[in-house]
DNA sequence: TTGAACTCCTACTAAAATGGTAGTATAATG
DNA sequence: CATTATACTACCATTTTAGTAGGAGTTCAA
C-alpha cells in the first residue's frame, strides 16, 4: 500500500504550478524540487496528456495549470500519475461474479471508497 | 496504491482459520484457495512469527488461530503481511523536520490515519 | 521404530514495477 | 535561423513481488 514517487511528485508539481503566476519549465521545477529533469519530463507528460496542465512550447514556454486550483481534486491528480487507487484487482474486475457472496469484496470496496472520498475531497487550493 | 497478494492471501487464510474448528495444514489451505503451497508457506511463516497463528508440528498438525476471531483487527493482519500502510515514506521518517511546515504532510498523514482507522475497525469475526 | 505428514529454514529465480537515462524530433519565439 | 522549450521513443538498472527447490526438524500412529 505505497504510493510511487510519480503520485508524490505529481502532487508536488501541481502545487508548484498552482502557487506560481508564471509558466514553469521542467528545468525550473526539477531544480526547485531536486528531481531529475528527464524523470520529471515523464511525469509532466502524464499530466499534460490528461489535460491537467497546458504546455507551452518554445522560449519562455513551460507548463501552467489548465484551470483554477480549486477545480482540481487531489484524487484526479493521483489517478493520472498512479493509476486507479483500487487496493485489490477484484474491485475493477467486471468478470468477477462472486461479488454478492464474497466476504471480502465489501471490505475492499469500502476501503477503496474511503480512500477515494478522502483524496477527492481535497483540492489544490487547500495546499496554497 | 495496491495491496500485494501477501496481504490479500493473509486475510483469506485468517478467515479460513477463523471458520474452521480444526487445524488447517498448508496443504489444506493451498488446495482450497488455489495458492501454491510453497508461496503459502512463506505467508504462514509471517503470520506464525508474529504469533497471529499457532503452528502444530507433525502429523495432523497445521495452524490454528492464537486467539478469538473477534480479537483480530484486519489492520494487524495486513500490517504483518504487507508491512506498515503508510502511503509515503515521510510519515515514518523520524528525521524529517519539515513536518510542521510541509503542505503535504498533513494530507498524507490524514490519508494514513483514514486507512488505519478503516482496517483497524474490522475484526476477523466480521467475515464469518 | 519407521515412515508418513507436518512445519521450519535458507537459498534460489523469473517476471514485473519503479525510477531513471539517452537521443532525437518538433514547436515557438526573437 | 539559433535558442529554448516540450514530445516522443527506446532503452536500462534496481528493487519488489511472486513463486520454486531442497532439506532439516517434529510429531504421531501403525
Amino acid at each position: 500500500m505505497k504510493m510511487s514517487t510519480r503520485g508524490r511528485y505529481g502532487l508536488i508539481i501541481m502545487i508548484d504550478l498552482a502557487k506560481s503566476d508564471t509558466n514553469l519549465s521542467i528545468h525550473d521545477i526539477a531544480l526547485k524540487e531536486n528531481i531529475s529533469e528527464k524523470y520529471l519530463e515523464k511525469i509532466m507528460s502524464l499530466l499534460s496528456k490528461a489535460n491537467l496542465v497546458t504546455s507551452i512550447h518554445g522560449k519562455n514556454g513551460g507548463y501552467k495549470l489548465s484551470k483554477d486550483p480549486s477545480l482540481y481534486s487531489v484524487g484526479e491528480i493521483l489517478r493520472v500519475c498512479e493509476g486507479d487507487m483500487a487496493p485489490v484487482p477484484c474491485i475493477k474486475d467486471e468478470n468477477c461474479d462472486k461479488k454478492d457472496t464474497c466476504e471480502m469484496y465489501s471490505f475492499w470496496n469500502g476501503l477503496y471508497n474511503n480512500i477515494n472520498n478522502y483524496v477527492d475531497d481535497k483540492t489544490l487550493k487547500d495546499f496554497m
